[in-house]
DNA sequence: TTGCTTGCAAATGATTTGCACTGCT
DNA sequence: AGCAGTGCAAATCATTTGCAAGCAA
């Protein structure tokens, strides 16, 4: 999906809740764009100065009841952000346990199938309605592990 | 593994850290043991009052350096703590989003072992080192499901 | 104007830490 | 006796919220 497409999809997700699409907004949905994985607080204040921390937080959450962008918590204190799945690929997430980096891969559509079937045969057995999986791998990315 | 075993191995993970193996530390694997799935500390305290908070936290941490506890967040607000995946069996998690409840379940062999590949593949082509994979399926649990 | 947005500063709440006390060894 | 473990209360720190001012319809 290209960056103005993102950009309409996001538009007309936050019109159907009723949400202005400001200035503030686009940025943090630019700065997500940008990204090769989910973002910080931290990281996202950084691409734009003029930014207020609350207003990123209220605006990210915003966002996410809008539909725009996911939350997710990995493992250290921190919470991390990234555009909702629908305006990107499904992927998963590198995650370096020593610097605590994520960064966005991809499964083979042959390996997500077997595994698409495998947990949907997981959910009914277990009586669980599910929407959508996660699936990250842990472990030293490319720069932690040759130190 | 039977209780008895955890018990030995969690012993002689402490004893290799220099630990002792206290009986509020036993408390928790005890609890830890019982509980379908991670628990957190609310869950924890509850089962035996006489512990203290801040000690549940501190041995927590001291039974995860030692490497007999993971702590995971899902995504809300509290983390939740489980056996070591070196004393439980390979399993995930169902999270249900509506009430935040956490339950383990088993893929498969066929499915796990087409994931591990996969995985594995994938990590390769991203100079990542992967350590273990984490897989969890979001939904609705059977109980919030019906409501 | 009218109401949503923003930025600042203060409040919240999970987790951490300091310190004095208790209990192993 | 001497040091590790505990409980309480105070401190931290990410995140949330109240409020007054800015901005768009």
């Amino acid at each position: 999906m290209s960056s103005e497409e993102v950009d309409d999809a996001v538009a007309a997700m936050l019109k159907a809740t009723d949400q202005r699409y400001t200035n503030g907004r686009r940025k943090l949905v630019s700065a997500l764009q940008q990204g090769d994985g989910p973002l910080t607080i931290t990281q996202i204040a950084a691409t734009d100065t003029t930014l207020a921390q609350s207003s990123i937080y209220r605006n990210l959450t915003l966002l996410e009841d809008a539909g725009a962008v996911t939350r997710i918590v990995t493992n250290d204190e921190f919470a991390r952000y990234e555009l909702a799945e629908e305006l990107t690929e499904h992927h998963h997430h590198l995650i370096c346990t020593k610097c605590g980096d994520v960064v966005d891969f991809e499964l083979d559509s042959r390996t997500e199938q077997a595994l698409d079937l495998g947990l949907e045969h997981a959910a009914k057995a277990a009586g669980f309605t599910a929407t959508n999986h996660r699936l990250d791998l842990l472990g030293a990315c490319a720069s932690c592990a040759s130190e």
